[in-house]
RNA sequence: GUGUCCGUAGCUCAGCUGGAUAGAGCAACGGCCUUCUAAGCCGUGGGUCGGGGGUUCGAAUCCCUUCGGGCACGCCA
């Protein structure tokens, strides 16, 4: 379906060209006067230099040929030159209802299902899931659905933190602590345990008092290097053990993970691109793409048109070893080959950026990736506390991610016992789903790349813009639809009829621009857009609601129509949400 | 130093390619539940859009400058 405002446009468009004036200067807009009318175009002022003449006589000559439209109900030129627009009640009806008919309400698929990679939650083995991973698996969620959505296949990598130094910290730190251990036995023969030597709770020891340790003494940071290549070097002790902490910390990512109903479809990490890259250093040697510089191999990347500095990326190390520019580029060659792709999204602090655009940089100038796929870096801000600075607990320390899970959880439920009665069994389960809805929604309705702060009070107060404002409306609907199908009326039968109510007619304006709203969002990247559009779209509602009787509106054709439009509001309202990656429970 | 992002109501933030009186939410105050969930709706008060120039018929939005803050700047990720 063609977008609600470009059929507007059009029909603008037509009626600048027919009074013989550009096209171009057509184009309708969402009022930002909506006392005075619903939309307006203002090509009447941005042409009055053009053809020497005030900007209220071409508006008026404009408003004249619209007299008699099928479209607008009045078309109004107001001084200085503004076209003040209403329309009629049948043209925007029918375009709800055709909304109502068509799959995902209008929007349009592109011809070409290509894939689109999402590289978010980027935890680190070892290292426990904290409130900064929280946007990452948030955000990247959402934009993995909303690519989804918008028509691609859309491919979540957790990209774990595998191989790193963080390993070999661990290892070393074990090593203290037992030496006995036959994974650091070098004359060991035969099988390793089976079972784990480290749980996922000494993980979260281990790392942190070995990540101390390494920053005071350098002796220790050297053990830690030493651990880390010989891990990458194949140690057989360092590898079994390796193959433990992945296994308890995989299982432990993914109980958090799926707390927040955060799910990869692939989890690769920096280890899996090992076999890569030699092959890819080989590559990039004979093609002269890299060289030697201060002992290290880099790739320039800096541009004739570039106004800063703009440092290599580095491949290689002086001292041999890779690093992570290493793993990303081999991983880009490594989707590049298996995939056909359209966009590759990361996700992570915007304190990475330049760092992207160096690798970005590398992979076009070194043709790992076809010109045509888009390389895009999504940084978002800092996680802050109430004081604007990063989120602590209130002792002090980091805020660990299943603690903030179950802290928002606890406050719902007591919000909910507050003010409703139902068995605690449905409450904790309405709580979770609540809970939910309050995190995400309140991550993702900032801009992404702004720090925000976390306020656990305004969190849990649920009022205004907030995820379960969103749920409630929603609820509230179902709710009615469900009593008007216990009334008797075939809910699936009923069709939006027309138009009859001015907070009626609000929401169908708001709802119009679902397709138009999809398409920006997925072509900026950008999930707050949804949340923007689902707010005003619940307010819209909500007015409604007030101002209308549904349930028990007398002439069954405003019925019908009122309840085909719940129906889609619901609708739309859902798929929303799912996208941002939550879900409205059947009452709350 | 170079670059980059930001500065909008007491607080947290919107403001899409410049357009009419700058919008929400929270907080404050005042209304609305014998009728579809009051986690809601309606209303009131509150802003030199950091400052100063410029472009334009018209600027929170574009350009310059200045102040204040965040962040990043070759072997970390």
């Amino acid at each position: 379906m063609k977008e609600f405002l470009e059929l507007i446009t059009e029909e603008m468009q037509s009626a600048f060209e027919k009074a013989g004036y550009d096209r171009d200067l057509g184009r309708v807009s969402v009022s930002n006067r909506p006392d005075l009318c619903e939309y307006q175009c203002n090509g009447a002022m941005a042409g009055a230099k053009k053809y020497g003449c005030p900007p209220i006589d071409i508006a008026n000559k404009v408003a004249a040929l619209l007299d008699g439209s099928e479209t607008f109900e009045s078309a109004e030129a107001v001084m200085p030159g503004f076209l003040n627009l209403k329309l009629k009640n049948t043209f925007v009806s029918k375009y709800i209802l055709d909304m109502s008919n068509s799959p995902k309400f209008g929007y349009e698929e592109p011809a070409k299902k290509s894939t689109i990679i999402v590289d978010y939650g980027g935890p680190n083995v070892a290292k426990a899931l904290h409130v900064g991973h929280l946007r990452s698996a948030v955000i990247g969620e959402a934009v993995k659905r909303l690519c989804a959505y918008a028509g691609y296949e859309a491919i979540g990598d957790i990209h774990m933190g595998d191989w790193g130094l963080q390993m070999g910290l661990v290892i070393t730190e074990l090593k203290e602590r037992h030496p006995e251990l036959p994974y650091f036995d070098n004359d060991h023969t035969g099988e390793y345990p089976t079972e784990s030597p480290v749980t996922i709770a000494d993980l979260g020891v281990l790392y942190p008092q070995a990540s101390e340790k390494s920053k005071n003494d350098p002796a220790y940071k050297e053990k830690a290097m030493e651990a880390t290549l010989k891990l990458q070097n194949g140690h057989p002790g360092y590898r079994a053990l390796w193959r433990h902490m992945m296994n308890v910390s995989v299982n432990n990512m993914k109980s958090i993970y799926d707390s927040l109903d955060v799910h990869f479809e692939l989890w690769k990490g920096e280890s899996d691109v090992q076999d890569v890259i030699p092959e890819m250093l080989g590559y990039l040697k004979k093609n002269d793409y890299m060289h030697l510089s201060e002992g290290a191999w880099v790739i320039d990347v800096k541009e004739d048109t570039d106004t800063k500095e703009m440092p290599p990326c580095i491949v290689i190390k002086s001292d041999g070893a890779s690093l992570y520019n290493t793993t990303d580029l081999a991983t880009i060659v490594d989707r590049e080959r298996n995939y056909d792709l359209k966009r590759m999204i990361y996700l992570t602090d915007k304190r990475q950026d330049l760092y992207f655009e160096q690798v970005f940089r590398a992979a076009r100038k070194a043709k790992l990736v076809k010109d045509e796929v888009e390389l895009l870096h999504i940084g978002f801000g800092t996680v802050n506390g109430k004081d604007g600075h990063a989120f602590k607990t209130r002792e002090g320390g980091v805020m660990r991610l299943e603690q903030l899970v179950s802290d928002i959880n606890e406050k719902t439920y007591e919000r909910i016992t507050e003010s409703r009665q139902m068995p605690e069994e449905e409450a904790r389960e309405i709580a979770k789903t609540v809970a939910l809805a309050a995190i995400k929604y309140g991550d993702l309705s900032n801009q992404a790349s702004k720090d925000y702060i976390f306020d656990m009070d305004k969190f849990t107060s649920f009022e205004g813009d907030t995820g379960p404002y969103i749920l409630y409306t929603i609820v509230r609907i179902k709710s009615i639809l469900q009593r008007v199908s216990q009334e008797g009326t075939d809910i699936d039968k009923a069709n939006i009829t027309g138009c009859f109510e001015p907070t009626q007619k609000a929401l169908m304006l708001q709802l119009s621009g679902f397709n138009a709203m999809i398409k920006n969002a997925y072509e900026e990247v950008a999930p707050n857009r949804i949340c923007a559009f689902i707010y005003e779209a619940a307010n819209a509602f909500n007015r409604f609601y007030h101002e209308v009787k549904i349930a028990t509106e007398e002439d069954p054709v405003k019925k019908e129509s009122y309840i085909g439009l719940l129906k889609l509001t619901r609708d739309i309202l859902e798929t929303c949400i799912d996208i941002l990656g939550f879900s409205a429970p059947e009452k709350m």
